[in-house]
DNA sequence: AAGCTGCTCAACCGCATGGAC
DNA sequence: CGTCCATGCGGTTGAGCAGCT
């Protein structure tokens, strides 16, 4: 017998998170910060358990993450990561800023995957038949010399792949382009060369099932929504500046501590502290990365050796 | 137009982990 | 040291959708 369900109780509501109970929640995190997940439902009057509160936040209601489209850059991060690391997403995430582990985790079972799966059994049939054309003369350790020379400079390359990926990660900071800047309710009448308004969603358009898409991030609507509920006083400006302060930019909150803390990384945030500042992160530095990536190469790490970067640019 | 099939992804479930007591 | 509890993580599910027949 298992530990029973955390939403065993009677009156927790399950299934798609409604615009309302994302202000709610977002409300709540904005006053108390993320963190103490358990008593978010009794003090929200959310009928939702904290697993779930906790889930909604961080994989979807979040500040600064982004939303499908993967560049060639990420796919190859991910690809790289997963030969690295495996299926540790949370691990892989942290390399990531904006993506969310569950969304790297969908992203590589319903894409990645197939795409390795089907290059891998191309190769696999090319290779077939090199070996049947090759000529017999070749020992098998004279190959596999000229395979591991060959996957060292391979290895290099990758080195400099991740430090080019990390370098233009870091640099989106003067450059935000995530999708969680772009309104998720925009005025239809709003001229183009304005900021366009900040909307909640009229009332009626609710689909359960269009929302969570069409809606890049319900904490954009929050300050118009304070506004207008009249429970703050702040003026639109003033209270999405303050917003913008407790929620700063995507990339310099995107990097968890260490990939597994995003706790105290996020409580940070909202507790008043100075604004992040991306060095004050423990981001797992490249060093590290370049250390595990020659850990596992001395380790014949088979997953990792099977995919080197050339291969996996061919993918693209 | 209707039915079927496969895909996508938000959300759930259960186990692991670590801290407090 | 053992137990309890909160949180984190990864695997899985299923509703909704698009494309095909």
């Amino acid at each position: 017998m298992g530990r029973p369900p955390c939403c065993d109780s009677i009156g927790v509501k399950k299934g798609p998170w409604t615009p309302e109970e994302d202000i709610i929640l977002v409300s709540y995190i904005q006053q108390h910060g993320p963190g103490n997940w358990r008593s978010v439902p009794t003090s929200t009057g959310l009928l939702r358990c904290s697993k779930s509160c906790r889930l909604r936040w961080t994989n979807y209601l979040r500040p600064g993450i982004k939303r499908g489209n993967f560049t060639e850059q990420e796919d190859k991060m991910i690809i790289h990561l997963q030969a690295l690391l495996g299926n540790r997403w949370a691990a892989i995430a942290s390399y990531l800023p904006q993506r969310t582990d569950n969304d790297i985790k969908n992203y590589w079972n319903t894409h990645l995957k197939k795409r390795l799966h089907n290059y891998r059994s191309n190769s696999d049939q090319e290779n077939h038949h090199h070996q049947q054309g090759a000529s017999t003369s070749s020992s098998s350790s004279e190959t596999i010399t000229i395979a591991k020379g060959q996957w060292e400079r391979k290895l290099q390359t990758d080195i400099n792949m991740a430090k080019q990926a990390l370098s233009e990660a870091l640099s989106l900071d003067t450059k935000p382009t995530t999708s969680w800047q772009q309104p998720p309710y925009t005025s239809p009448t709003a001229p183009i060369d304005h900021q366009p308004e900040l909307l909640p969603p009229p009332p009626g358009i609710f689909n359960p099932s269009s929302y969570a898409l069409s809606s890049e991030n319900i904490a954009r609507l929050l300050p118009n929504w304070l506004k207008n509920s009249g429970k703050s006083s702040q003026t639109s400006s003033e209270s999405i500046g303050t917003f913008n302060q407790q929620f700063p930019s995507p990339t310099s909150e995107g990097f968890k501590n260490n990939g597994n803390s995003e706790v105290s990384e996020t409580t940070s945030l909202f507790q008043g502290e100075s604004k992040p500042n991306i060095g004050e992160y423990q981001i797992p530095s490249l060093s590290f990365l370049e250390k595990c990536l020659f850990d596992d190469a001395a380790q014949g790490d088979e997953g990792f050796m099977d995919m080197s970067l050339e291969e996996s640019d061919s993918l693209f």
